[in-house]
DNA sequence: CTCTTGCTTCGACATCTTTCAATACTGACC
DNA sequence: GGTCAGTATTGAAAGATGTCGAAGCAAGAG
């Protein structure tokens, strides 16, 4: 269960983060350091069917249509994301595995701490 | 269960993020989306005794000193780190609460999504 | 095939970021 | 006091980002 390849997983924080892991990451973090695709990706994981129409999304923000668009975009590439066109509408789902090892760096990072200072 | 605290804690993802805590969050996210600031906060929180003092983490990346100073400066205002003076050093320590929310907030928008494809 | 609707891409612009050199501040030491 | 080493702040330049309108593409309806 603990087995990681050398490169491919979290690499906690009892080292520091490699430079390529950081360069990765923070492509990740930067995606959700703004509050316009915070809440999209919030919006689109919280629905109980696990998938948003874009025609959905837009409506909810005081933005153009292109700019969610944009944003869409780049949690897709920050492998957020995925999409798929049915019929005429494109769909939005979560993509659980990216969020879940930013969520375990994050977590080990803390808990170094935690465990200091206990 | 539908209600929580008004805008204390993590809303989950069973209903998205309030635009107010969007914003907040983003801050977070924001510091973390620079690979500099990434590996900062790693190294920081990777240190046995739970500090660092600046003179060890400049030399550790090919940037100039304001840089650096400049980077730290945006983890403090975004809760992720602490700083204190002591003497002609000034040491710094990751603080566990702001990072364990941001894992909270992830974990909870990964783990919903988990429940919809298990 | 043409029209319409939903979404993406393009091009442009204003703003925010990253970075540095120069300067200012802080505390120790002489 | 003066000087020096360690950090922080300022000011400026280059680049990245967020936003829009206009144009493009895809799919269903007539």
């Amino acid at each position: 269960m603990s087995k990681q390849e050398p490169d491919c997983c979290e690499p906690l924080s009892e080292e520091p983060l490699a430079v390529a892991q950081a360069a990765e990451l923070s492509v990740m973090f930067k995606a959700l350091g703004d509050p316009v695709r915070l809440r999209l990706l919030s919006m689109i994981a919280s629905r109980p069917d696990g998938e948003v129409c874009v025609c959905e999304l837009t409506p909810a923000f005081e933005l153009s249509q292109p700019t969610i668009s944009h944003h869409l975009k780049l949690l897709r590439q920050a492998g957020l994301v995925d999409s798929e066109r049915r019929g005429t509408w494109v769909y939005y789902r979560a993509r659980p595995e990216t969020i879940d090892r930013m969520a375990a760096v994050l977590s080990s990072v803390a808990g170094e701490r935690r465990a200091v200072s206990a």
